[in-house]
DNA sequence: TGCCAGGCCCTCTTTAGGGCCTT
């Protein structure tokens, strides 16, 4: 797996078959942005095709069809791709605990290891928008009135909303007085992130 | 048969429970 730049980061998220990966449920789609500097320099997006049906509640939410997996590569040939793609950059997605669970599950199969750390956009909007609605992406996304193009619940929009967000909550740190928050919210989605980021956060006098 | 996730985080807490968030 080739090594990705200290200043590289790739925002992913899954579009899948249900929660759970240790209930069987599988990805039907992954898109990722790589951020340098905080600017998007690459894009990545795939269906793949799970090896059994999506429910119809899936295909409803989504809009990812049975009909457009059917010819759709398979989930270990888009997950090897990916995986050159991702290299070992740091990884970033809201509610990142879901999103990892995914990835470890479908590199798992492929016996890929990856080295990059994994943050959580949804635990920093927790302490950092505190006052927002909800932490949704989608509702976090208008309550920064972040540009977006409308469409949800699929991958590589989201990935791309979420780099946003991530990219205006920097932003905000940074005026808060954190001078290199980039690689302090690097944080493992772990039962210890709960200290790191707090800690983090406290430093920012959030 | 019926049900099925998991981690964070707040509070009416810590010997627990429940809401939030992801698909």
């Amino acid at each position: 797996m080739p090594s990705s730049p200290a200043n590289s980061v790739i925002v992913l998220d899954f579009e899948t078959t249900g929660l759970s990966p240790n209930m069987g449920d599988r990805a039907i789609e992954i898109g990722a942005v790589k951020l340098i500097d905080g600017e998007v320099v690459e894009t990545f997006q795939q269906l793949m095709n799970p090896g059994c049906r999506v429910s119809s509640f899936i295909e409803s939410y989504t809009g990812i069809t049975n009909n457009m997996l059917r010819t759709a590569p398979s989930c270990e040939e888009v997950m090897a791709q990916f995986a050159e793609f991702m290299g070992n950059a740091h990884l970033v997605a809201h509610n990142a605990s879901f999103d990892k669970r995914f990835l470890d599950a479908e590199l798992e199969r492929l016996n890929i290891r990856y080295a990059g750390q994994f943050a959580c956009s949804m635990l920093i909007a927790r302490r950092l928008i505190q006052d927002a609605p909800t932490h949704k992406l989608g509702d976090l996304v208008r309550y920064k009135r972040i540009d977006n193009d409308g469409v949800f619940h699929r991958a590589l929009a989201d990935a791309e909303m979420t780099a946003k967000l991530w990219l205006v909550m920097l932003e905000e740190l940074e005026q808060k007085g954190v001078s290199n928050p980039s690689f302090g919210f690097m944080q493992t989605v772990s039962k210890t992130s709960k200290g790191a980021v707090g800690g983090l956060l406290a430093r920012a006098r959030v």
